[in-house]
DNA sequence: TGTACATCAGTGAACGCGCGTTCACTGATGTAC
DNA sequence: TGTACATCAGTGAACGCGCGTTCACTGATGTAC
């Protein structure tokens, strides 16, 4: 059936925003494609009409949800929340709840690592770039080091997050979650 | 053929090994018993007079990865190491470079999340006592502070060390390493 | 001491299943006349 | 305006493969006599 001119693309996005979810929740690798096709109502044979490979769908769906989350934060700053608020946002219980919607670096970064070198590069890219996010609002006159503290700021965070997920026990999650955010605090000292 | 009387186990020792560093290799998914099976030397049929099914496998290659972990950081402080000295040892790109023969939390962490309960709560076990190792080598005299600084301190040195295997540039990933350091040594201020 | 037997760790073929991938086909719609 | 045709997003069966798992069997060794 011949559909209207936008329901290609339209589909094609379907099919990303629904892979970029469900590589969150299951892990990349234990994500399967008829899964991803389902949810975005196609079969999988469709699969091959929009993306050459698995790993072309794994790279788009990551930068997908890469940018959902920079322009999540960016956003937040933007409107003139303290970059602590945002700290406590994604130290919060809500974010440790929901890995599907959350940071693809807590979700997958271990799984990231073993990708093939191309997603890196452009995971790397994506990385940086949120990074320079983070540090222009440190509160430091100095770049130099707004731009470590930022670095070790995000890998606390990530550290906590995937620490609090991994525990099957609620209140050490909690506390784990609520010490993390008192480490990533310590960036935000003037010096 | 029948053989010497701890044949059996040490083949199922030998099992285990190999397992725990396939796992940090490949992740727990992507990880196959075939694979194990020969690396340990034998046929795949042999598994099953071994364990009962390869999450009973994943259980134990995760305990011993982590008693090694956990074994080799108080080793080192046992015998007279600062944690500072601990810290950079972790964060130090022979760590970074070997997944396999290291840290099963930086290597696993997002994977461990998605495990079964019963895993996550042996995993809950031994993280809960690797963290009251640090923090009865952090330095400050209040043991609440101690505990959570321990715990945000090991968030931050797993989520380093996940950001410098993650991206695909070596200089990156050695700054990201160095700022990890950083940020981890505000963790042992007095306050 | 020599022989027959019991033991049991390990073998290797086979199971069903879901994986990523391919492809001949379908059929609703836009276009040409 | 009505009809024939071209387009092409999507279908669904099939491919080979490796997965976790099962099981009848092998054969070297320890034990019994």
């Amino acid at each position: 059936m011949r559909y209207k001119t936008d329901h290609h693309e339209r589909s094609h996005k379907r099919i990303i925003d629904v892979a970029s979810h469900r590589f969150r929740e299951d892990g990349i690798a234990a994500a399967g494609l008829a899964r991803v096709m389902q949810d975005a109502g196609l079969t999988k044979g469709a699969f091959y009409a929009h993306f050459s490979s698995k790993d072309a769908l794994v790279q788009a769906g990551l930068m997908v949800a890469l940018d959902t989350q920079r322009d999540h934060a960016a956003q937040a700053l933007s409107d003139g929340a303290a970059i602590e608020e945002v700290i406590r946002a994604y130290l919060s219980p809500r974010h440790r709840d929901c890995p599907s919607n959350g940071c693809p670096t807590s979700a997958l970064a271990s799984e990231i690592a073993r990708q093939p070198r191309k997603l890196r590069m452009v995971y790397t890219k994506r990385l940086s770039e949120f990074l320079q996010l983070l540090m222009d609002h440190l509160p430091s006159d100095d770049p130099e080091l707004n731009r470590k503290r930022a670095t070790g700021l995000f890998a606390t965070m990530i550290g906590t997050l995937q620490l609090s997920r991994a525990v099957s026990d609620k209140a050490l999650s909690d506390q784990i979650l609520q010490d993390g955010i008192e480490m990533a605090l310590l960036a935000l000292d003037r010096k």
